[in-house]
DNA sequence: TGAACATAACACAAATTTGTGTTTATAATT
DNA sequence: AATTATAAACACAAATTTGTGTTATGTTCA
């Protein structure tokens, strides 16, 4: 993986904790929403994983957000 | 997989497909530029595959798009 | 007709995510 | 000190994408 694409998945980690955090939910709880495996998110946000458009949309879905806000942060 | 994501799925390929078709791209071309293989675009306009956000990142880049804007489409 | 181009449709190995557990670490609180 | 809650950090199988080929189909053009 590159550097820029990597830093693409380090950014959207932190955008998701931050969210969440600012929504005051904790990692089960969305993961809980979204139907996924909890320690998921925490992979995704420690930016340890690719993960699929799927997700995504199944985590902006629990989050109430706009995939596009999910992804809405500077590369 | 839920059929509502598989319809996310299917208009994400859309998506894809009406906006590289209006710049008038071949797939390969846009692989090329994306640096991923010849039928990873096809694949994923035909919604075969639920796609990494990479590889969404990487199309986007190719072509000249915000990912958010090739995730503008209703769901 | 023939050539060239674009896309679809296969197949297959390699790499990765996903799903499911368990265990550890840390902080906060009672 | 013990408990609770949250998250990190493991491990491992299953499922999927990715990467790399090849072949087939359809279309356009010389």
């Amino acid at each position: 993986m590159e550097i820029e694409e990597k830093l693409f998945i380090i950014n959207f980690g932190k955008r998701l904790r931050e969210i969440r955090i600012s929504k005051n939910l904790s990692q089960e709880i969305v993961a809980n929403d979204c139907n996924i495996p909890i320690n998921q998110i925490g992979r995704i946000e420690r930016a340890e994983i690719n993960t699929s458009i799927i997700t995504i949309y199944k985590i902006a879905k629990a989050l109430n957000l706009k995939i596009q806000d999910l992804l809405d942060f500077e590369t």
